[in-house]
DNA sequence: TTGATTCTGAAACGATTATTCCAGAATTAT
DNA sequence: ATAATTCTGGAATAATCGTTTCAGAATCAA
């Protein structure tokens, strides 16, 4: 009886998603978003929603796709101490090699703060991260990997703020070598 | 022959800094700052320029303090360890208590991306920081009151990096707890 | 093919953006 | 007081913002 949407949407968002990821949602434009996506502004107000709306779906992409990520790599690790050191290792390649941003951090200093709807999508993925990096911290000091006497979840805290700082450093300087020795400072402080 | 400016450039300047520390440059509009300065529009083009070269006014202005302040508490401390310690206890508090964001934390993720003329000047201003840092850091080295062994830079710039990720944790959660605790666990894994 | 429905493209909307312009008030030196 | 200069207030500008509207093309079931 009618027409179908002919769209695929995730790969529309996808694409919203990557020019976010690079300007930040107020340097943004709904002209560069109809640009990147290549849809009609109609089909975009239609299907998907205003530009909050379709800024929404863009985190909630994102951190769905750098959770599955990181649970396949650790999946991957025998040793949980070792998941550990790859999630920070790998953390360290990723801020030098993406000449982007972080879509997380950048949503949290931009939009966050003013804006409640976002500020709880941002917070509850972070605790969903948190809660997994948690487990894999507990796992290890379960294994007696390292040091059990600490709590694993400030520990898991520890770790995702230093990767704040690293960004904000490489943005700054872009010296891939500093976001190495921070990194590699980071596991001896933690690990040894 | 002629009149004189009737208003004090640097206060003005302080009027504007506190609007875009609150909502960032491009969520604020000159029609917020003409309002927050108290001050004609053509004044503030003819006196001070456009909003770009306002903005640098007012992060050069943000960051000169900054340096003031810590210096002098600096200068207040007989041991080094006891200063940087210090340092880090007051980052923590400020974070917690500061209602607004952090300005130069905000600006580097906002601007420095795609802004040369801001990236060079919040670089710039990072680099004195962590040098000044690094002395107080290099001094406790000095006086034994710290493993030595250690590179000061790498030691100042772990530090410094650590405080960018306790303002997005603050941000997001609002728990005063989780910073006090990332601060101490900071300590203790730098100084024991 | 017909009729119903939905997508599409482009134009138009009103609001807001940063910036400029200009007449007139205010201040100064002569 | 006069003339020179500069500040001031507000209007005006052109561009861009996010969003809506609508006629017509496209697709579907019957």
């Amino acid at each position: 009886m009618a027409r179908c949407v002919e769209f695929n949407e995730v790969e529309k968002i996808e694409k919203a998603m990557n020019v976010f990821w690079e300007k930040g949602y107020n340097a943004t434009s709904m002209q560069d978003l109809v640009d990147a996506m290549q849809i009609n502004r109609s089909s975009l107000y239609n299907t998907i929603g205003d530009k909050h709306q379709l800024f929404m779906k863009c985190i909630s992409y994102y951190f769905d796709n750098a959770m599955i990520e990181i649970k396949e790599k650790v999946a991957k690790q025998e040793s949980s101490k070792q998941a550990l050191i790859n999630i920070i290792k790998d953390k360290a390649t990723w801020i030098v090699d993406c000449d982007k941003g972080c879509l997380g951090i950048k949503t949290v200093f931009e939009l966050a703060p003013e804006d409640t709807l976002v500020r709880n999508l941002m917070r509850n993925n972070n605790e969903i991260f948190l809660q997994y990096l948690t487990e894999v911290v507990q796992k290890a000091m379960d294994n007696k990997e390292i040091d059990d006497t600490e709590d694993a979840t400030l520990m898991a805290e520890y770790i995702m703020t230093s990767f704040t700082g690293w960004k904000q450093s490489y943005i700054l300087d872009r010296n891939p070598i500093r976001i190495k020795n921070l990194s590699e400072f980071l596991i001896k402080n933690l690990f040894n």
